[in-house]
DNA sequence: CGTTATAGCTACTTGTGTAA
DNA sequence: TTACACAAGTAGCTATAACG
């Protein structure tokens, strides 16, 4: 996905793109194979040759910070979706203060909790485990958060399913894009919202009674536990829409016929 | 409630190709 | 080499959505 992408390239925006493609170059060794191309001056063809030969090294070194400032990160997934941890806090109100920030490498979670283990050094050293962050809304909330209370923003690329998700027609937040894919949640959590998180903080604070607290725990590791599934629906879906013009998206029948309410395909 | 990406809009700027 | 027109990226605006 990412070795066909030519938005690594400077002034080089999805319309110039599709155009390459439209070439028949479809990828980076077929651009750098190519002689001459239609609308590049043979100085700009060098340059982005270049470009495109440090853009292989880095890929090759497993350097994925090289691509965190290019546009349209979710291309990076199928290449780094190994070795990419996916985020979710929870806080005391907007910017109150952080409560619990759980990691997941998409099977296992890693949950650090106020007043137990949520330590900025062992967080930063958690994370730089990590070649992909991947969140919902991340870019807006979670990761602004951490930088604000730790002054810490990671320099890794970052997918924000959110946006991914509004591309596709995929709207309303995550709850109501999980019931969109028939991804169910536990039923000790099912239901809560983020302010009922907040509410399950308080109430492990003032009563000290452990039962809050691990509810909280379970809903912040459902958030995270769920992208996983979502991402792998929703990135090949989006290459299809980028590369093939196809927009259409396989979703779970079964549910979607007995009750009669067909997520929206656009 | 604050923060931020995105879409849609309007200039402005940059790169290309043609022709003198 | 320079002048010009056209296409496309960038910057700057506003409005909207999603997070706990």
């Amino acid at each position: 996905m990412i070795r066909e992408s030519f938005i690594v390239l400077p002034h080089v925006g999805r319309r110039t793109e599709a155009k390459l493609w439209a070439q028949g170059l479809h990828s980076w060794d077929h651009f750098m194979g190519a002689v001459k191309v239609k609308g590049l001056s043979s100085a700009r063809k060098d340059a982005f040759d270049w470009r495109l030969q440090e853009a292989k090294d880095n890929l090759r070194k497993g350097n994925s910070s090289f691509f965190s400032k290019m546009p349209d990160q979710w291309r990076l997934y199928n290449e780094f979706k190994d070795e990419a941890v996916y985020l979710d806090i929870e806080t005391n109100g907007y910017y109150s203060g952080i409560t619990v920030i759980g990691l997941s490498d998409g099977f296992d979670t890693k949950t650090f909790v106020r007043g137990f283990n949520l330590d900025r050094s062992l967080l930063i050293k958690e994370l730089s485990k990590y070649k992909l962050i991947i969140t919902f809304n991340g870019s807006s909330f979670d990761l602004p958060v951490i930088n604000r209370f730790f002054d810490f923003s990671p320099n890794v690329p970052h997918i924000d399913l959110r946006f991914v998700c509004q591309k596709l027609g995929f709207t309303g937040g995550l709850k109501a894009i999980e019931k969109q894919f028939s991804i169910k949640r536990r039923p000790e959590v099912n239901g809560l919202s983020g302010e009922d998180a907040v509410y399950l903080w308080e109430m492990w604070k003032s009563s000290g009674e452990r039962e809050y607290l691990d509810r909280l725990v379970w809903y912040n590791e459902e958030d995270i536990l769920n992208l996983k599934p979502l991402a792998d629906k929703l990135i090949p879906a989006m290459w299809q829409k980028v590369r093939y013009l196809k927009n259409d998206i396989a979703l779970p029948t079964a549910s979607c016929t007995a009750k009669g309410s067909c997520p929206v395909r656009t």
